[in-house]
DNA sequence: TGTTAGCACTCCACACATTCGAGTGCTAAT
DNA sequence: ATTAGCACTCGAATGTGTGGAGTGCTAACA
């Protein structure tokens, strides 16, 4: 048996439609009218009476009309919210102008994706745990100083200084890079195993030390993404809507963006959407403070394990379809970005 | 002859004072209990009426007590705000900790700042632009690309990817190191001139193309910091303060913190001040939005024309000394920090 | 002449009452 | 099963009254 036959099911969908646009409470005489079935108010109002016992709307007080509790967005974003082919701008011209540097991509993609739709924005950079190691260069920099410079896949470079007592002379810098780089290249740091280390090291002789300084450099270095990077952008939009611009919520609401430590349990949980696409609605959200809110977040997807994930922040009268639609086509497009470009 | 006598000043200082507290209009009766000098309220009336005429305060509406003006505010700040020597809590010991980037010491500075004073506040990176080359190293990392690792002055560290055609072979590399670094250690940006780059052209022979490649690269990576990183921290402090927390203001404050484009005209206007401390009441601010605030800058000095500066925003009502003491202590300790740990 | 007490006045903040309209639930008629 | 009609409820908006804090002015005082 379904729960919801058809003429509640369109009414629902009336009702939280309406209530997406004007973010006020709606009432069986707009319903009446707005939907193409043409029934009077009241046969409407037995409905909705329906409706709000099956817990799917629910009115704010007595007299007021019905508002969408979090299962009502739940039923809407699973089976209402149709896939309209709809434009979404392209953003990969603006992007790609100068790809320098992956962080200068995120900031913009997060800064457009804010503008587009008129949400608060986050995203975080593809982690590189699972990369490999592509090239490593260790040099003297000064008497006291040496630096590693360690190429990652995709070109992501880290820098370490390492501290020495003292400078190692030339000859020794060129064993110790072509040491290094003919063991550990193409490695990824779960492979780098204690058997490697052992080995590497009775081969540096006396200059194991330098050998474990940069092995810690590069466990470091990598591990630099653990506590991973997260961009924002937008939250000032939250005062778009009245309904969360009370100065309580605005400020937790900025305080968790501008900290970013929350924002990690929203990005790191498991998506299990066909599209790798997640809807989080009020309190289903990982993060309490998000409770008058919709989450919606995007992972996408390099390979080898390499995964980031975008998402907006909203209302929960957010607009769904087309902040699905964005996300879904970032995903894409973030995807062709940094696969092509191999910055 | 002066503008005001003692008794005046003595009233205005205790109306500031009391304001800064309370963020309430303050009375004339407040004022009579406050103060030493035993005048009734009828008197401080009188001379608080006068001190309306010269406008130093202002009543909001005819039957509230008194606020300052700006202009109260300046006279405030610029004559009677004494310099308490008061502790001001030492900041090194919490910085120091692991200074491996000059980045996470900014972040940590305002983050700190920002928890101590409960304002917003910012802060740049020192200019890079007069710091001096301390090594380069060029780098095959694959077939298309030459990593160039550029250290400055301080250990600064920038990175650039150059796409060459095929990969010059080991000796040619060598070489072309060794060609860099003897021409260009040590120099500074503005000595690199046209002269040099010619002499160093000639001699890298057909791989002038390369040479070329590494100077846009060095001017560019130091040419990042022209559009000068600003960090912020503790922008929802503003919600702290009803004057400030209406949705209007609040959103527009929090955006030109987001944004901090606008910030950069705080950070570029000169400084006058002996301690080079500005301090913008108000509509003295460069920045528009910021005029129902105040603004403190401080600039940091390493010498060599490397200069950052930090800074607190906040209601005009801002506890100026505490303010002015804290902003102080920390230029020294920064001065200290960078100065020593040569990081 | 400077200071003070007293007083009328103003205006805001707050509490309370009133109205108005939108929306509901229920009942009875179709 | 649908609908018209009606009593009812509640919130938002608006109006009214009161109390208090603070002022400005005047007259008395040292």
């Amino acid at each position: 048996m379904e729960e919801l036959d058809e003429r509640k099911t369109k009414i629902l969908k009336a009702v939280i439609r309406n209530y997406l646009d004007t973010g006020e409470p709606v009432g069986s005489r707009t319903i009446s009218k707005y939907t193409d079935l043409n029934l009077s108010s009241a046969t409407i109002r037995n409905e909705m009476s329906d409706l709000e016992d099956l817990g799917y709307i629910v009115s704010p007080h007595t007299s007021a009309g019905r508002i969408p509790t979090d299962k009502g967005y739940r039923f809407y974003v699973d089976n209402l919210m149709m896939e309209k082919d709809r434009e979404v701008s392209d953003m990969k011209e603006f992007v790609i102008e100068h790809t320098e540097k992956m962080e200068a991509v995120l900031k913009q993609v997060v800064k457009l994706l804010a503008n587009n739709t008129n949400y608060a924005t986050m995203i975080t950079a593809p982690n590189a745990a699972h990369g490999k190691l592509k090239f490593i260069q260790l040099s003297a920099v000064d008497e006291e100083h040496i630096l590693a410079v360690i190429v990652l896949d995709r070109n992501v470079i880290k820098n370490k200084m390492i501290a020495v007592m003292e400078k190692p002379d030339e000859e020794i810098m060129l064993k110790l890079n072509l040491l290094l780089n003919t063991h550990l290249n193409g490695m990824s740091l779960d492979q780098i195993n204690l058997a490697v280390i052992t080995r590497m090291k009775e081969q540096a002789g006396e200059y194991a030390g330098i050998v474990e300084g940069v092995l810690n450099a590069i466990a470091e270095a990598i591990g630099e993404d653990e506590d991973l990077e997260i961009y924002t952008s937008g939250a000032t939009n939250i005062f778009k809507y009245p309904e969360l611009s009370d100065s309580r919520k605005a400020s937790e609401l900025i305080l968790a963006l501008e900290e970013k430590t929350s924002l990690a349990d929203l990005v790191t949980a498991e998506t299990d959407d066909e599209n790798d696409i997640q809807v989080y609605i009020g309190s289903e959200s990982p993060v309490s403070t998000m409770k008058d809110c919709s989450v919606v977040t995007a992972s996408y997807d390099l390979g080898d394990g390499m995964k980031g994930t975008i998402g907006i922040i909203g209302p929960k009268r957010m607009d769904y379809e087309n902040v699905y639609d964005n996300l879904k086509t970032l995903k894409k497009q973030l995807d062709d970005i940094f696969r092509k470009d191999d910055t």
